[in-house]
Parts: structure tokens; sequence; C-alpha cells
DNA sequence: TGGGCAAATATGGGCGTCAATGGAATCGCG
DNA sequence: CGCGATTCCATTGACGCCCATATTTGCCCA
């Protein structure tokens, strides 16, 4: 499975700001041939997005489908690529966090990177896990609403 | 990843007027084949846009979808290349906004470089930060009332 | 089955290079 | 000759690369 971002780890910052990508991420980038890796802040969550080309991509498809003089377009534009940052990749694997970046997640000295198929993300820990309960029991609650009629269809299955 | 303006820089400018353009966007346009910096003010906003031929191209094409008569494309030509701007860009890469320019933007004494892939803007810092915000929120709010299955595309943004 | 060896990964630090910035020197038109 | 504009040079600080260490993981073999 080195074609999609799965599971999380949890890397600490060193004294200069430096964390390593986790490795079985690293083989994805690899073989999504990158170079440097492509970040941008979660429009409307405290974390950021990060990827390779897959990332990158999307992010243009979804631009290229308005006049770059729409209102549309600038907003995108501005959120996504004007946010964006393509972080160098050290020869040990890596990256720094810009202060913009460090402060939207409120990361400190550790953070958590999440696989997310295409994309992975990348949280404050503490954070992540307040997202995961949150996550969980959403899902709980709609379970639950459902009754028993929740039979596990394909793609509904958390777990 | 040198073919795309990402990212924002904050530069100060010195007390010659003088602000360096970042390196990562010198990288893009070099490899555009620039000659000078090509820069106007925003037709909708207080800001600059900036570029090289990846821009000169955009602003003819959307002028050759108008007849050369119509009203349409004498205002667009009077504000896109009746002000426009052609910079030089001295050997330490920095370049020197005219007083027309600063004043469209309110730049004083720092600028905020912001990439939008084929072009970027130039903003005085505050009003970038203001800006980026009302984008931001901006699409909080679409994505809101379109629910969760919100997946960006160019349909579901219609609002 | 248990121990230990080896490979990979995460982490820490030193140092050279480059970008941003400030100021001096030089050029050029009036 | 003078003032503004352009080029040249110096400083500072951030960042990239290299090497060292450690902690883990998995493998091999006795």
């Amino acid at each position: 499975m080195t074609d999609r971002f799965v599971s999380n780890f949890t890397n600490r910052l060193d004294a200069k700001g430096r964390v390593s990508i986790p490795a079985s991420f690293r083989a994805v980038l690899a073989k999504d041939g990158y170079e440097g890796l492509y970040v941008h802040p979660s429009l409307d969550l405290e974390a950021l997005d990060a990827g390779g080309h897959a990332l990158r991509a999307t992010i243009d498809d979804i631009l290229s489908r308005f006049s770059p003089f729409s209102d549309e377009w600038e907003s995108l534009s501005t959120a996504l690529n004007g946010t964006s940052e393509v972080l160098k990749v050290d020869p040990e694997g890596r990256i720094m966090l810009s202060g913009t970046l460090r402060a939207h997640a409120g990361i400190v000295d550790a953070v958590t990177f999440v696989g997310h198929g295409h994309k992975f993300q990348i949280w404050e820990p503490a954070r992540f896990q307040a997202h995961l309960e949150a996550a969980r029991s959403r899902l709980r609650n709609v379970k639950r609403t459902l009754g028993s009629h929740m039979t596990m269809t394909p793609g509904a299955t958390g777990a």
C-alpha cells in the first residue's frame, strides 16, 4: 500500500523546528514524483493539508474551471495559491513549518500526520485527538439515529 | 515547482523605496523569460497584479474576446494596458514601485507578495490580511450552506 | 524460541551558502 | 556640478546540507 496516505504518526519538532515526515508517507510522495511538499492551511479546520502532485492537481483542477477574473477564482486562489507553501524536504526527509503554518494549526513542539488517501493532514496532537473524538461521536450519533438500518454499506464503514 | 507563483512573502521597502522580489517568484519569472516586471493596478482590489509573459498573455486573451471597437474593449484596455508599467529589476532582484502604484495599493513601507499561479499580487500587508480573512469566510459560508458533502466542485459554488 | 545483530528511522547539532537588507560608490541626465 | 537613479559591496540572519547518535524494527541464526 504505497500509493495512498493512511494511518497517523506523531513526531516531535527539534530545536530548529524541523520534523520528520513519516517514512511511509515519504514512500507515497516518492511514487508521486515530488519535489518539495505542497502545504496549505485547511479552509475550515485548524490543520494543514499536505501532499504532492496529486494534491496540487486537485487545486489546479478546481481553479481551472473558473475564469481568472471571477470572484470565485479570486477567493479560491487567495486561500489556496496565496497561502500554499512548497516546503523543501531535507536529505533526512524532514520539513520546516513556517510560523504562519504553525500558527494556523497551533503547532508548538510536536505534530500528528494523518493520512487521507491522496493527501494528508498535519495537526497539533491534542487538537487532533479532540477532532478524532468529535468525529467518532458524530458518527455514533448518526448511527444511533439511523438505528438498525445502518448496515455497513461500502464507504459508510468507518472502522 | 518553479512554474507557478505560490505562497506569500512580506518584504520591506528600504529608504530608497526598493523592495526585493521573493527569490522563488524570481525563479518563476526567469523560467517565463522576462525582461522587467509587468505590473498594473488590480481592476477591483486595492492591490497590484504583477507577472511576466504569462500575465501579459491572459490580458491579451481577455481583450481578444471583445471587439476592438466595443466600449468594453476600450474600458478594459484603458484600465489594463493604459495603467500597466514595466518595472526594471536591479541586479539584486529588487524593484521600485511608482507613486501611482503605491497609492493605489496604499503601500507605505512594506508589501506582501501573494502567489496566484500564473501571476502574483502585491498588497499592503495589513490590507492583505483582511482580504485573506474575507476570502476564507466567504468560502466557509459557501461550504456551510452546502453541507458536508461539498467537494468544492464548480457547480456547487454557484452561490 | 530467545538472543543478538543489522537496517531503517527519528532526532540533534555544526557549518557553509544564499537571500534580504542597508549603505556606499558610481553613472547619467539636467 | 548636483541630484536622482543604478550598480556594487557588506552585514546579518535564515536555511540547506552534511555528519553523528539513538531508538526502534525486523531478521537471522544458534
